[in-house]
DNA sequence: CTTTAAACTTGTAATCAATTCAAATTTGTT
DNA sequence: AACAAATTTGAATTGATTACAAGTTTAAAG
């Protein structure tokens, strides 16, 4: 699926700029933070502003067309993949993964259900330690 | 436990500071962000700097003597409930919850252990939604 | 086509949580 | 008591994010 039709399904208006955050996104599983995301549109779209990227980003998080992460304590990292999965983040590296342990579905499947009176929304699921490539790396 | 025993169990020095904010994190489960634990604290030690709230909780995090949250997007929530949950977050009316899904136990057990290469040192995870009392006065 | 209003984008300025840093104080040790 | 290490302090700085007001684009109606 494309990033117009991405944008569509969220109901989304898909200007130029939106487009082009979108498409980053789908493209680009690397959960990235709103300044590399910036960094490698403004090339493409010199008149791009920061702001608008924030803007855009937090517009696709209200309308549920992509996920904040706040896994890391400096900077908002967004995700494109809406389906279900956890995130992992290598303290070594800092890079940001998705990760599926065969418990996460069963957890994140709580969405919208009502657990002791309480209204669950939205669940993040956030694993820290050493990713695979670090891990090896410290022997 | 007391405050000194919690401290002593992570091997952390106890000065008057580092107990004062622990036996407010071990007497207030609700979170608290370093505003609210400085401004409860500074009645009563009127020297306390906030620098130094800042400096203790950091250290009790990396020591493991409690929990960083990063629930919200503003400002970082302390735990000093290390034990085995979740955490619930009102976004109607900001409040923090602890959380205790019956799936959660098993999902927080990976913590050290070791999946797909993957070592976990740390799990989060986090509900958003309605809490029981503003989800009831919505109706 | 024009006109017009709404939606969207832009850049600057402001906010504010968190960190840096160097000086002052406290603590533990010989 | 004297010294070194650890801790605390507060002022200054950083840096991600937001606020805002002006400029631009888009879509719909005449």
């Amino acid at each position: 699926m494309g990033a117009k039709e991405h944008l569509e399904k969220y109901d989304i208006r898909p200007s130029i700029q939106r487009l082009a955050v979108m498409d980053y996104l789908l493209r680009h599983k690397t959960h990235p933070t709103v300044d590399e995301i910036y960094s490698a549109l403004n090339p493409v779209i010199p008149t791009l502003s920061k702001t608008t990227v924030y803007n855009t980003l937090k517009l696709f998080a209200e309308h549920g067309a992509a996920l904040a992460l706040s896994i890391e304590e400096k900077n908002l990292r967004f995700d494109g993949d809406t389906s279900v999965h956890a995130h992992f983040r290598c303290s070594e590296c800092g890079e940001v993964f998705d990760f599926f342990p065969e418990q996460v579905p069963e957890l994140l499947s709580l969405n919208k259900s009502e657990i002791d009176g309480f209204l669950i929304t939205e669940t993040q699921v956030y694993y820290k330690g050493l990713c695979k490539s670090c891990a090896e790396k410290r022997k």
